[in-house]
DNA sequence: CAATGCATGTAATAGGTTACATGATTTC
DNA sequence: GAAATCATGTAACCTATTACATGCATTG
């Protein structure tokens, strides 16, 4: 079975959903997968070159004027090993998670309460702000279906977060943050 | 102010936290920080030697028996730039998040429904194996204290992805998932 | 005709993991 | 005395972002 680089799964995929060119591979992420998996043009152009000597893509030269233009499909190689990672990927699946403002409280002995109280307030506004940029792209109604469901996915973990952020700081006032016991 | 580099801001803070060596900042860091902010020993002594030339932390040579071993503390000019990010982050802060099962879900289109079933499901699977992970860290009773509340933070959260597969696997059978209108 | 959008691409840099190598000490 | 733990470090590799360079086409 073809192992898929990361990027490399996101370019398949978008273009068995229709995508053409590279840049064309870049606006649609931006706008639908950006916040759990991006891809930047110094990833997608190089990478469209190595599916292209691995035989699962194949660029047709499709100039508009005098702009140069390079048109990929997917050949039939191509969507065997995107279906194959669809269903079962090699290795376990990968998640990422990393997050400053959560550092900044996991060191919060090193602050007063206050300066933590300001630090979960500014987290808490963040994912606020997110989860409201979320909305606008909903409410545009552009997506429907799986990638529907995807931001959805976006905007309910992002208004989880603030809504934990907030309910920290609460407890941060209430007394019982910082002196938390295991609860059983 | 002095910006610090990512594994710069774990090394200070556990070091200020009671860490002695590299090797006991990485024990730490993975019974504790891990899910959310990793470290490697491929960085760890890299920035520990850079972060020595800048004078931000101050090695002194303290050999159990035969076995070579180098005590690090932090300095003054290493607590402030600390407190400073603790504070003051440059920039907005760091959030990153990358999640294969969600991407696989997008591409939920390109796999029959059943398919897309398994894929939720082993996706919850794994998130509840995760939660269960961390509950046990958390019976131990290790951390009290901010630290607590992190890890707190990690359970809630494997919990809340766990939840939001095992509703959009219902979802999908009641088939109101892939046929998703933007809610107003 | 200026600004924006379409389109491709590279170089420098950053940040990170994994695997390996080495060797002492402690515990069973 | 074998296995696990303490401890340090590097080399190879991978993945990714940012900034830059270039130039055509479209829209106001």
């Amino acid at each position: 079975m073809i192992k898929l680089t990361p990027t490399a799964r996101v370019i398949l995929g978008f273009l068995q959903l229709g995508a053409r060119t590279g840049y064309d591979i870049k606006q649609q992420a931006d706008v639908s997968t950006r916040f759990f998996w991006g891809a930047s043009y110094g990833q997608i152009y190089p990478e469209l070159r190595r599916l292209t000597d691995a035989g699962l893509v194949r660029p047709t030269s499709q100039p508009r004027g005098g702009l140069a233009r390079t048109e990929y499909t997917i050949t039939a190689r191509g969507r065997k090993a995107l279906h194959d990672w669809l269903r079962k990927p090699p290795g376990p699946l990968l998640f990422e998670y990393r997050d400053e403002a959560l550092l900044r409280l996991f060191f919060g002995d090193l602050l007063s309460p206050e300066e933590v109280a300001v630090n979960l307030r500014q987290a808490r506004e963040e994912f606020e702000h997110d989860a409201a940029r979320f909305r606008e792209l909903q409410a545009q109604g552009l997506p429907s279906g799986y990638p529907a469901a995807a931001l959805r996915y976006g905007i309910e973990l992002m208004e989880w977060i603030a809504a934990w952020y907030r309910d920290a700081e609460r407890r941060l006032a209430a007394g019982d943050l910082a002196e938390d016991q295991a609860s059983s």
